[in-house]
DNA sequence: TTGTATGCGTTATCAA
DNA sequence: TTGATAACGCATACAA
């Protein structure tokens, strides 16, 4: 057995309170025994046990973390371990441990999010993506449990605290740009739609194109699990339009990477023929050939803020419903020019 | 508060310790209480409390992963969103959950384990990875808690489970394919010397040599952190030997990644000038252009065994030592051929 | 087959 | 400032 608060108060002299009164840093309580107690923990090498903390304060000073499905094409994307990274700063700062769930299906995950919760292994939970109708948030909401979305919510947006970047915005600027290097036609190459960062985006290049006096073609919208093979028919269709797109804003690097291919087996050049602008501006963006002009969505920080913003909704409950906004930036690399009006 | 086991028994009109053993599936109970109880459960809507059940058991059902540095740039790697995979469904099956710790310093990392070891946080550990020198191993063995490496460790590998590739193996048989090609002046790039999977590789790499009656040069032997601008210096020196390699054994995609972008911006081509074959074949090993020939070591698999493993040796602490090895594949793709003896 | 009582290692509420 | 003692929610040895 390990060595326990009672062990400590023995060899100490104290009643058990007392040490746990130090150990919580009570301020009432003299230097003496303070010390005393102190000095018979470092010999006995005693460590606070989690678990019984836990029953008896009623807190865990764990996080739970939502991943998307394993299964998902998208968990292989660098993105997570760069959140995962913030997350754990964030957490580490304030001493909390992470607590993981995944699941192949929807029904598993839920059911892990229901164990963490209900089983009272976590004192509030991170999603790590956000989803167009997501049962989990309208779990969460209704037993009132802290929870913090990273991305944007599909519904009551006004009354969850999330972490997001202004893809809207993000998108505009994305589409203003590839204009203002004379683009007229351009496409959007998005993920799955039940994706809430998919609409934003599409939202935010609709309207720059609008706004531009530009029409809006249906057959520029292509949504597409775009890697790998599977990308290829997409691009294929677009170029076989009778007037095809001279540029793509592609809703995220990996995606970019299959179509920069796909392109490269057509023959086309990039930027020469087609200019690409992607998002996330994830490790391989810069190691692609040519180097993607991308937007840094400043990952790690969207998982900094969200440990620290779902500590603070655990500690004080009163916390206002936060909306975070990380800041993005065009990094501009080689894979966007002027469009080519031969 | 949420519903306990005693509101159960108090609707059920029974018990607690009867609600109990209906939870834990106890033989000695009659049909009749049994459906009785579980009625009040969905009525109530109960969930058992892992905390309360963890401190009377003594036993989390949680397994703790420690991941490398966050600080490292390995942890950007592919690799880790696989491993979790494999690990998070290999303990799935078992019902247990994933705790999580990970650090900027090494020392942050073994306070984490310390925490989660000591705290009673879970029921053992899996480290995601093997140093040279591993206090973390060492304070494991010391207490015997149960834990599983992927990968070999470096010290007392037979009395400790691990689930590794044989990686000198592997790097064997990647080397002797590229003589069989026809290379004689064959280079190895790989990471830190302080990953054993480096150091398992290296003397494949050297063993393959040697058999084929090739002299070992030690200026075809490379250590890098090889992504970005890093690697540039170290290609270079390896071209300006008076000899230098047509052929590259690199120790990690990502790093064939940036080899690969060296060599194009200073005009050589892949596979004809120069023959490139890397190890774990991420899923940017197909992404790439050329398409990078790589060993597959079923990252997948490595996790999933592992968490089989550990959790084997939680709940059977007489399991013996075992060592499991994960088979590997060359996957063929475009950046080998034979040299150019021009 | 079921109930009673105790303990798991803390925190927290009273008294002293 | 400190010490008893009762929770916390569940498992389990022992009784019945």
């Amino acid at each position: 057995m390990a060595v326990t608060i009672k062990d400590v108060a023995k060899l100490a002299n104290v009643a058990p309170s007392t040490v746990s009164r130090v150990i919580a840093n009570n301020p009432r309580i003299s230097e003496k025994t303070k010390k005393k107690v102190k000095e018979a923990m470092r010999q006995l090498g005693y460590h606070p046990n989690f678990i019984a903390r836990s029953l008896a304060s009623q807190s865990t000073q764990a996080i739970g973390l939502v991943m998307p499905s394993s299964a998902d094409i998208v968990f292989q994307n660098p993105f997570f371990s760069t959140v995962l990274r913030g997350l754990s700063e964030g957490a580490h700062v304030k001493h909390y441990a992470l607590h993981m769930t995944t699941g192949k299906t929807d029904e598993e995950i839920f059911d892990g999010v229901m164990q963490m919760v209900q089983g009272g292994r976590v004192d509030g939970v991170i999603l790590l993506y956000s989803k167009v109708e997501d049962k989990i948030q309208s779990y969460l909401r209704e037993r009132n449990f802290p929870f913090v979305v990273i991305g944007k919510p599909f519904k009551n947006v006004e009354e969850i605290t999330h972490v997001d970047n202004d893809n809207f915005r993000a998108a505009k600027d994305v589409t203003e740009y590839l204009i203002k290097l004379g683009h007229q036609q351009i496409a959007f190459v998005g993920g799955s739609l039940n994706m809430v960062v998919t609409v934003e985006r599409l939202l935010g290049y609709e309207k720059a194109i609008r706004e531009a006096g530009i029409t809006l073609v249906n057959e520029y919208i292509v949504h597409e699990q775009f890697l790998r093979e599977g990308g290829q028919e997409a691009i294929r269709g677009l170029l076989s339009l009778e007037r095809p797109p001279t540029a793509l804003v592609v809703s995220d690097d990996l995606m970019a990477l299959g179509v920069l291919n796909t392109l490269n087996e057509i023959g086309l050049a990039v930027p020469e023929d087609m200019s690409i602008i992607s998002f996330n501006n994830v490790i391989i963006a810069e190691m692609s050939r040519p180097p993607l002009t991308s937007v840094d969505i400043n990952i790690f920080d969207l998982g900094f803020e969200a440990s620290r913003s779902l500590i603070q909704l655990i500690e004080n409950p009163k916390e206002p419903v936060k909306r975070i906004i990380i800041p993005h930036q065009i990094v501009e690399r080689s894979t966007c020019a002027a469009p080519n009006l031969g």
